[in-house]
DNA sequence: TAAGCGTGCAAGTACTCACTTACATGAAAA
DNA sequence: TTTTCATGTAAGTGAGTACTTGCACGCTTA
């Protein structure tokens, strides 16, 4: 009564944790923390709010559980590898410049909420920035190989910085003001 | 019983009211929003509950008060009148740049939780960008004119945009990573 | 002195929300 | 069949919160 019986049960059980989690996000980025409702999220998931407790114990878990899920590891690194074959170190930054753009879109909706609790309750929404600390120390390395290569000049740390707040601004900025510029200018 | 009256007895009616709008504002600044609660305010006030409902009526015109009272016109245009006098164009951009970072310090608190506030309710944080539009449009016609005149290239609407960004991710970027760069890069 | 007014104080109302409990159902495993 | 287990249902608890009410105090002005 242990192995066989949960395999095929947990089939079930999987997916309604997934579909709990997806309406977790949803709800968070339409409504931030503590915006959020369990009903709601219940609700939304077409579970009963008794079931989303018995798999996630507290809303404070439940949140964790889903930034957790969704914040999954960046592939900066291997955007960096795959931009250091292509050619001109404009067309580097460029290819690197539409690669992030392509990531941030994915997280967007979590990224922007997770930046706004950042100020009004910087509990658990820490987690949410280890991906985005990663992503800039593997761009400070890259920065550094080129400014050895004097293809590049300045601090590395700050280029890193510059870069990655450019595309972040270009992110934040789209909601904000319906802005339209493609990254092609300064490089 | 109407004027000297109400004159005399408003010195004090007004303190009490600005000492309201300005707990408000802290309060908001730390929580957001929907963390503010009214208790609070009052508590941080040295007010009484009840006080703060005669005054304001609701929580929402309270929080609509407080954001009109101190999202006051911004002096980006004296500044840009200012920065046109200050000889080379990398000077004047220097100018405007520490100009306008003096500004957004003043009201950080204030902008960066109206920002967060955007994204989970977009109520009544829109008067709180007014100011942030009128500054951008200022800053167009001078870039226009730059661009004019030969000094700058590229399109103005544009050149506004990034360099704003520049300043606002500059920041943002404060608080969250901990930066420290001062704005000396392009120009 | 008397009136008006801004305020404090204390209790209360109505509602929302996180979280619980006890029980029923239905499907798969033993 | 019998057991197990994930889930549904329904009701409820306790805390927090927006907002109200009624009364008393003290200050200013007439």
């Amino acid at each position: 009564m242990l192995k066989p019986a949960d395999v095929a049960a947990k089939a079930g059980v999987e997916e309604t944790r997934l579909r709990i989690l997806k309406a977790t996000r949803e709800t968070y980025a339409e409504r931030g923390s503590r915006g959020t409702t369990t009903r709601d999220v219940a609700d939304r998931a077409g579970v009963n709010e008794a079931t989303l407790f018995r798999h996630f114990g507290t809303k404070g878990q439940l949140l964790s559980a889903m930034l957790d899920h969704f914040s999954a590891a960046t592939a900066i690194p291997a955007l960096l590898d795959e931009a250091r074959t292509a050619g001109s170190i404009e067309a580097q930054l460029r290819h690197l410049g539409a690669g992030a753009i392509e990531q941030l879109k994915r997280k967007e909706d979590l990224i922007k909420v997770s930046m706004a609790e950042e100020f009004t309750n910087p509990e658990g929404s820490a987690c949410a920035w280890q991906a985005q600390a990663a992503a800039r120390s593997a761009l400070t390395g890259y920065m550094q190989e080129k400014v050895k290569a004097g293809e590049l000049r300045g601090n590395p740390e700050m280029l890193a910085r510059v870069f990655m707040s450019l595309f972040f601004a270009y992110v934040m900025a789209r909601k904000l003001w319906s802005d339209a510029e493609m990254p092609a200018e300064r490089a």
